[in-house]
DNA sequence: AGGTTTGTGGGTAGAAGTGGGTAATTATCC
DNA sequence: GGATAATTACCCACTTCTACCCACAAACCT
């Protein structure tokens, strides 16, 4: 599956190669800004997932973090938490980032992963994961039904 | 059968190939907006079939995703359910878009494939999905009435 | 009736996904 | 500080898939 203009559409399943990298899919690549300079940061998903920015997209998100209050012990926490695990990748010839190791790790990838577009940013999942999850949210129905009668699409 | 101006009306039923294409009707492929570049945003119907978005239609979905509330973790899974499904399909010389595998079996169709137009979306189903659906509805008589006063055609 | 459009089938060149090799860079250790 | 090891960046190779093209029969329009 694919990606609209300038936003990512789609999920696919590639494989995590034995040097760490996973191939960003065409369609991805081709909706990635070129202001991005074929540059994504990856960072720790809210969920436990990779997320990868588009590198302009990452700007804004540093831009809001600057203006929390950072007087505020929990909030320096919160900043720390997501921008050091942050790190920018800029994808290969063959289209491929490498995963760095901690994040590999923290979203319990091995060797197949699936990439899922969230139209302003992508996110790598574990598929046993993602599916774990979706179970978990199986019985949200109700509430879901909420969001689309409320935005009405 | 036809579409109107800028809108999708009437029913066809045509075949998927072998390659996993399906022809847009010409009058549907008439009846959308240039602006939209011959593209459509597929993606899983609310009822089990396969709904296209003209790409316009589609972005104002994006911006309408994008304004909810990304923090609360029953929003990200209603997104991500939508959007890792959709999948932007150009169709080609001859008026056909290839249908990802995965939409195709959410939707259960084979060889034969009903394309029903729903104003500003497509929709697509396995002709047998639809009758089924009809004949759940059978006795909404009422329900029908109620809705036909309130708008008052 | 004849030309045009439409729906359907299929072939082919190029792109995409994956694996692996080698050189350059960085890190480590004595 | 310099030799060695480890890591990284870049390139080449192979298989599979996809976008694009040509073709043809049926339907349509004038």
């Amino acid at each position: 599956m694919d990606s609209t203009g300038n936003s990512f559409t789609g999920s696919y399943t590639y494989t995590l190669d034995a040097k760490g990298r996973i191939n960003i899919p065409a369609k991805m690549r081709k909706a990635l800004d070129p202001a991005s300079d074929a540059t994504f940061v990856a960072t720790r998903g809210n969920d436990a997932c990779i997320t990868l920015y588009p590198a302009t997209v990452w700007k804004q998100v540093e831009v809001k973090l600057l203006a929390l209050d950072i007087g505020k012990p929990a909030i320096r926490h919160y900043i720390r938490n997501i921008v050091r695990h942050a790190e920018a990748l800029q994808y290969d010839g063959q289209g491929r980032v490498p995963l760095p190791a901690g994040l590999i790790e923290y979203a319990s990838i091995t060797k197949s992963a699936e990439i899922v577009g969230m139209i302003d940013r992508i996110e790598i999942w574990n598929p046993q994961s993602l599916k774990a999850l979706e179970t978990r949210h199986a019985d949200d129905g109700d509430a879901l039904e909420n969001i689309a009668s409320e935005i009405n699409i």
